[in-house]
DNA sequence: GACAGTCAGGCTGCATGCAGCTTATCGAGA
DNA sequence: TCTCGATAAGCTGCATGCAGCCTGACTGTC
């Protein structure tokens, strides 16, 4: 890891990184399973990466404690924390609740950039269909899903649906394993669905189209969970 | 933990204060319009108030930022911020769906010592009810809130609870000058209808409870800001 | 060989100083 | 008198050093 000054002079990938785009980056890490369970977030090791101090890293941390997701202990170190069973089963439970009120609570009609977006979203998921990979579909789903949040006209919906993704997502670790070409031909058929549902401007299906697909993961983390 | 009697009179009330201790007394204040919207939380004072350096300042500040309630700008301060008619609106409608949800996840039958402890509410808001007081009155409801939160057995929608009611009640700031003693009234009757449905075991009935009250203090929120 | 005690290494929590940004105030010029 | 620019004060964001707490390894003893 040790890097010479003039490697650090050719070498700078991150310019302006404060505290909000660690916050960012560290999140997407953990929805996009490139921090799992039992991983330490060392907030020096973490400093030198985005080239700053301890301090924007600790704040950073401390903004997305709330999750639950990260644990800090002093003399111990972060760490990753994977979610009992029990706070799984709650978390999914919540999803597929919030997915109705989408449709209901101020819904907003999507328009052409949505569609657009959704349509770009198909292309890479019938791309990566024939030759399947993990780290495309989850972060295919990531995008797909602040698409969704963004669909969201109740902006307390749309807090609580991006916070429960993430906790959701941050479980997946133990289904990646287990996913083949099956998982992406369900994305595609989401992913038509909503391009249907948005051409007819349907904006209450999209809720319920959210909620299938989340029955459909909660199936699959049901097994390996075994809840 | 013995202090010298000199060492007693000189310092502040607060021993052990560290960045949990202040973070939960920051929510506790806002929630009880302590602090109200435009007034500035400035890092350093508040170090002073708490014995401490900024930093636990910042650590606290930083952990509570995803609420929305206070936003802090480079070069000009921390400020708590009003939510918008329309934030407001979409809080109040998430928690009436919310509460409709308490008694079909994971519901649980609350104990002797939620009854107890609801007793112990009643008893004091049959004693405010002689003179009435703003800050009694949202100080008895604090505490309910919490007490709920302990009845709801999804851990997920508790957080999410939670959540809402802090966004809720940093609102009410304009809404506490026009109570009076009706509010108090149906603070004891909801504490009543509470006792009822725990007596009874229904735990269910509390969720709808909580929604009948939310619903009422949304009427009231609608005439002050106009909603 | 097993076990308990000790010590060193590493990590987070906290204190403190500096830099950068923003705003308000004051003064000079028209 | 009005306007515009300079300046100073204050606040947050960041860097850095120290203290306290855990943990794991090592060693001395039984």
């Amino acid at each position: 890891m040790d890097v010479t000054p003039e490697a650090e002079l050719i070498d700078p990938p991150e310019p302006k990184v404060d505290a909000t785009a660690i916050q960012r980056l560290l999140l997407e890490r953990i929805c996009l399973l490139k921090y799992q369970p039992g991983d330490q977030l060392k907030e020096a090791e973490l400093a030198r990466e985005f080239g700053v101090s301890r301090t924007p890293v600790r704040d950073a941390l401390n903004r997305i404690s709330h999750l639950g997701l990260i644990v800090s202990r002093n003399g111990v170190g972060t760490v990753v924390v994977s979610l009992t069973a029990e706070q799984i089963r709650h978390v999914y439970e919540m999803r597929l609740e919030l997915a109705c009120l989408i449709g209901r609570l101020s819904p907003i009609t999507p328009g052409p950039a949505h569609l657009a977006a959704l349509q770009r979203l198909l292309d890479r998921a019938l791309t990566m269909h024939s030759r399947f990979s993990a780290d495309d579909y989850l972060a295919i789903n990531h995008e797909l899903n602040e698409l969704i949040a963004s669909m969201i006209g109740n902006t307390s919906l749309r807090s609580m649906w991006l916070q429960a993704y993430v906790q959701a997502a941050s479980t997946w670790h133990r289904v990646a394993d287990t996913m083949g070409p099956e998982v992406s031909e369900a994305l595609v058929k989401e992913l038509t669905d909503l391009i249907i549902a948005v051409e007819r401007g349907d904006a209450e299906a999209i809720g319920y189209i959210q909620r299938v697909h989340i029955g459909y993961g909660f199936g699959k983390v049901k097994e390996v969970y075994s809840l």
